[in-house]
RNA sequence: GGCCCCUUCGUCUAGCGGCCUAGGAUGCCACCCUUUCAAGGUGGAGACACGGGUUCGAGUCCCGUAGGGGCUACCA
C-alpha cells in the first residue's frame, strides 16, 4: 500500500491540496502503508523557488509524517520530476516505437486555428507517414508526442469513491504526452513515475476525472498493472459557489477576518495544526458514531476511502474555530503554553515562564485561537511599572457610577491588606462577603475590581488575576484606579 | 456548446428499501448557570431539488428535468 501527494511547486499550499494529501495520508496509516510526497515541477513557468521548503515546513506544522519524499529520499527517487526526465522521454520514445503514440509537428499557428474552429486538435499528424515525420524532425521543426487515443468505443474505469465511470472515446483527444522543450505533461509523468514508484492507490482531486481515460488507456499501452483510484471530491467556496480560490477577499465576514485559504493564512491566524486536521477531515467523510471532535490516531483508525462522500463540499470555514477552541480546551496547559509563548513574544512580551504556567489553564475555556490570548491576558506580560489606570468608563460598571466605584475599592483594600493569604479562593470569599453586607451585587464589587487590577472590562476571573498579580501589585493597582476615579470627579 | 461528476437542515454530515413523525455537528435564537468574557447545560426554528417510474413499501434503486461543480492547454 503507498499512496501519494504529488502537488507542483507554485508557493504556499492550498488547503484543497493539503486536504487531498490528508486523505492519502490516512489511507496509508491505516493500512500500514507509505506515504510519498512527489513534486510535478514539469512546468517551468510556474515553478516558484522555495516551494518545496514551504510545502515540506507545512506537512512538518500538521503532523503529517512523509516516508518518501525530496526531503527525506528513498529507495524510488528522485522525487522531484525534473531530475527525472530521461525517463519520461525514454518511455516516450517507447510508445511512439510501439505505436501507441506519435511526433505531431503543429505549430502554434495551426493549433490556434484549430481552436478558433472549436473542435481542438483535429489528429492531423497522428498518420503522418514515418518518412515525413523524419523529413521534418531532420528539417529541425519542433514537435510533440501525442498520444493515440481510440477512435471509437468506450473507456471506463473503476473509481473507489465513485464506482464505474464511463467515456465514449470518440469524445476523446490525442493529448501532448512529452512537450516539444523535452518535458512530460502531467499524463505522462504522473503515470510513468506512479508505476516506478509502486504507487497502489492513487487519490487526486475530481478535476482529473475527465483525463481519466486517457489515463487508462496510457496504463493499458505500457501494458503496467493499474493501481486503484479514487477522485476526491473538492472545497467549494463557502458560498458554494465555484472551486475554493485564494482570491477569498469577497468571503471577508463582517468582523474583517478574512477567510484561510492557504495553509500559513491557518498557521498566521493561531489555529492549532490538530484542529485544522480534525477540520478537514470532516470535510466529505465522517469519523461515525455521531463524533465529530476526534484526535488523528482515532481517525486513523477508521479512514476509509470508500465512505468518502462524492459530493464536493462548500468550505466550512466557520467550524473550525468551534474546533480549535475544542481542541484548546482539550490540551494540556503545558503544550498549549508552548504554543502560546511565541505568539506573546512576536507581540513584544517578556514571557516570565511562572506566570505563563499560571495563565495558561485559566486560558483554555476562553480563546477561540491562539491570538486571543493577546486581549485576553496580555496584561499579565506587559511592564507591571508602566501600568497605568484605565479610563472611568473602564473602571465603572453597568448599574454602578463612578462614586459607588469609588467606595467599593476603597472598601476592598483594607479587606485585602488584612487577608492572611492571597488565594483566588479566599478572595472571592472575603469579597463576596463584603459585597452582601454593603449591599452590592458580587459582580459589582468583582467587576469593580477586575477592570481595576486587569485594566480592561475583560478578563479571566478577577480572584485569579489578582492571586497572580500578587497581593502588592493588585493593591497597587487598585489604589491607582481610585486615584485616578478621584481626580476624574474633582476634575 | 460538448463531455464527465455531484444533489439530505444556511453550512458540514448520518442514512446504503421498512429501524426516518429523517439523526448528529456547526451557526442562529431562547432559557439556565454565572464575577466579565467564555465554557457548560436545556430547549427551539431549520433539509430528503423537482417530476416520473420500480416496489406491498423510496431519502435510500432507475429514468428525465432543473441546479451546482469540473474538464475542454505543449498547466497541473
Amino acid at each position: 500500500m503507498r499512496t501519494r501527494y504529488a502537488p507542483s511547486p507554485t508557493g504556499p499550499q492550498h488547503i484543497g491540496g493539503i486536504r487531498s494529501a490528508l486523505f492519502a495520508w490516512l489511507y496509508a496509516r491505516r493500512h500500514g502503508g507509505k506515504f510519498i510526497l512527489r513534486i510535478e515541477d514539469t512546468d517551468q513557468k510556474r515553478s516558484v523557488p522555495g516551494s518545496v521548503e514551504m510545502i515540506v515546513d507545512a506537512f512538518d506544522w500538521l503532523g503529517i509524517n512523509i516516508d518518501e519524499g525530496p526531503r527525506q529520499g528513498g529507495s524510488y527517487g528522485p522525487y522531484v520530476q525534473s531530475q527525472r526526465l530521461e525517463l519520461y522521454q525514454s518511455w516516450a520514445r517507447w510508445l511512439v516505437a510501439n505505436g501507441h503514440a506519435y511526433k505531431c509537428f503543429a505549430s502554434a499557428d495551426e493549433l490556434a486555428e484549430m481552436r478558433a474552429a472549436g473542435t481542438g486538435y483535429d489528429r492531423r499528424y497522428r498518420d503522418l507517414p514515418p518518412r515525413d515525420a523524419a523529413t521534418l524532425e531532420a528539417q529541425g521543426k519542433p514537435y510533440v508526442i501525442r498520444f493515440k487515443m481510440p477512435r471509437s468505443g468506450e473507456t471506463a474505469g473503476e473509481d473507489i469513491i465513485r464506482g464505474r465511470v464511463r467515456f465514449q472515446n470518440a469524445n476523446l483527444q490525442d493529448a501532448v504526452l512529452l512537450k516539444s522543450d523535452g518535458f512530460p505533461t502531467y499524463h505522462l509523468a504522473h503515470i510513468v513515475d506512479d508505476y516506478h514508484m509502486e504507487i497502489s492507490h492513487i487519490t487526486r482531486a475530481v478535476e482529473w476525472l475527465p483525463s481519466f481515460p486517457l489515463h487508462l488507456r496510457i496504463w493499458d499501452a505500457f501494458g503496467w498493472e493499474k493501481p486503484q483510484f479514487a477522485h476526491l471530491p473538492v472545497l467549494l467556496n463557502p458560498n458554494g459557489k465555484g472551486k475554493l480560490s485564494k482570491r477569498k477577499a469577497q468571503f471577508v465576514d463582517p468582523s474583517g477576518t478574512s477567510v484561510p485559504v492557504l495553509i500559513n493564512e491557518f498557521i498566521e491566524a493561531g489555529y492549532l495544526p490538530e484542529a485544522v486536521l480534525n477540520f478537514l477531515t470532516n470535510i466529505g467523510w465522517n469519523y461515525g458514531d455521531n463524533e465529530e471532535v476526534f484526535s488523528t490516531e482515532q481517525a486513523i483508525a477508521r479512514f476509509d476511502l470508500k465512505a468518502v462522500n462524492p459530493a464536493n463540499s462548500a468550505y466550512p470555514i466557520k467550524k473550525l474555530d468551534w474546533l480549535n477552541s475544542q481542541k484548546i480546551q482539550a490540551a494540556t496547559p503545558d503544550y498549549l503554553a508552548g504554543r502560546l509563548r511565541p505568539i506573546l513574544k512576536a507581540a513584544g512580551y517578556a514571557v516570565d515562564e511562572s506566570i505563563l504556567q499560571q495563565v495558561t489553564p485559566l486560558l483554555q475555556v476562553r480563546l477561540k485561537n491562539l491570538h486571543d490570548v493577546l486581549p485576553m491576558a496580555g496584561f499579565f506580560f506587559a511592564d507591571w511599572a508602566a501600568f497605568k489606570a484605565p479610563a472611568a468608563e473602564i473602571l465603572v460598571q453597568r448599574k454602578m457610577d463612578a462614586a459607588a466605584t469609588v467606595k467599593v475599592l476603597g472598601a476592598a483594600i483594607p479587606i485585602l491588606e488584612r487577608l492572611p493569604g492571597f488565594e483566588a479562593a479566599s478572595l472571592h470569599e472575603a469579597l463576596a462577603a463584603y459585597a452582601k453586607a454593603s449591599g452590592f451585587k458580587n459582580g459589582q464589587v468583582f467587576g469593580s475590581l477586575r477592570a481595576a487590577v486587569s485594566g480592561q472590562k475583560v478578563s479571566p476571573p478577577t480572584f485569579e488575576t489578582m492571586e497572580i498579580l500578587g497581593k502588592a501589585e493588585s493593591l497597587r493597582r487598585i489604589r491607582l484606579a481610585l486615584e485616578g476615579l478621584r481626580q476624574q470627579e474633582a476634575g
